[in-house]
DNA sequence: TCGGTTGTCTAGCAGTGCTAGAATCGAGTC
DNA sequence: GACTCGATTCTAGCACTGCTAGACAACCGA
């Protein structure tokens, strides 16, 4: 069965290559320069391939969306467990919701294929997939102590959740003005968290 | 010159029809459906008439855009003065979020076009387009009032208005229930406003 | 060394946005 | 009323897209 085994080893690390590379041209030229030709021509392989992992275009962006929810669940964990429970609640949001924003500009193409590109991806369901669960539990986590009496911890973090999101998407689409991020980061902690 | 007057009535008149049809277009089949043939099919016409009117699909989209915006702001204007002085400032802003929530939710592809779509059109610029300043410009004038002490009032309807945008975007995304939108309405009013 | 399966590639489909050049229409003139 | 000539519209086609059928090659087990 060794074989079989080294097979499915190559297998499985040619599908990362096809997501890391898909990624990486996305990054570079945006998502309409990642076209099955230039994917299959980067990984130096036939287009067919690509059909042979994914269902089609839309599993790959599906794909690199996953790998981006883990990552941002990370550096959001990160980011709140670095600014300690002695700094209080409020550095703790603050950074949180500055490492949200900094994903979104440092990885637009990751942000765009989990928020704004149809990956294929079910949200706020039952099949939602684990890495996208998690990415709203690390919100969660941090943002269920600020909700205030009597509001749902969940509803409160969706309506953050939203605005950050509303910020990201804005401000990268040249609709806000990058100087004053910090500005309305701050304004937004101050104003929704309850301390 | 009676002739030519027509001739560029008629020229109007069908650019009309064409942006028309295109917004149709696109909210019954979605925007991927509007393609260049489908569209010149629908008019009647050949697709390269299309391109006597715009120098492409993208500007086709920024002119169902603009159209979009004009709505938007008068939509937000009937909203905020309906919800009379005498209610006060809470209940306008309160619908005036609803306002912009119920546009969304009724013109997903006219806000697609606005908002999530590359529509060529310049924001947050000098040469930004009359209605789209005009759309924020509604925005500015209810929520200014509400900005709070020592906050700027342009940064605060920035942070309103990414809010909404948010919960717009993700609501009709499925990325979150729609069953508490309104909870979730209220609670952005109550927390970011300042009564 | 061979047979058969598994995997890969070539070639092609229908569709996209966009455009050059042919064809047609119609306004103004004789 | 017929005709010319410029403006307008259409036909046909380009290069590209995502995706797939069927030919081909490589490799494993005997």
């Amino acid at each position: 069965m060794s074989v079989q085994e080294r097979k499915q080893r190559e297998r499985a690390q040619r599908e990362r290559l096809i997501v890391a590379t898909a990624r990486e041209l996305a990054e570079d030229q945006g998502w309409d320069a990642v076209t099955t030709r230039r994917l299959a021509e980067s990984i130096e392989y036939s287009q067919p391939v690509l059909y042979s992992h994914f269902r089609g275009k839309r599993e790959i962006i599906g794909a690199v969306a996953l790998e981006g929810a883990t990552e941002l669940a990370a550096a959001l964990r990160s980011a709140a467990s670095a600014a300690s429970t002695a700094d209080g609640p409020r550095a703790r949001v603050t950074a949180l919701a500055r490492a949200w924003l900094d994903f979104a500009e440092r990885n637009p193409a990751v942000y765009d294929a989990l928020f704004n590109l149809d990956g294929g991806l079910a949200f706020a369901q039952e099949d939602t997939p684990a890495p996208l669960k998690d990415a709203f539990g690390a919100l969660l986590e941090t943002l269920g102590e600020v909700a205030g009496d009597g509001v749902h911890p969940g509803v409160f973090t969706e309506l953050f959740w939203a605005a950050l999101h509303g910020l990201a998407t804005l401000t990268r689409a040249g609709r806000l003005p990058p100087e004053l991020t910090e500005v309305r980061l701050e304004l937004l902690v101050d104003r929704l968290a309850v301390l």
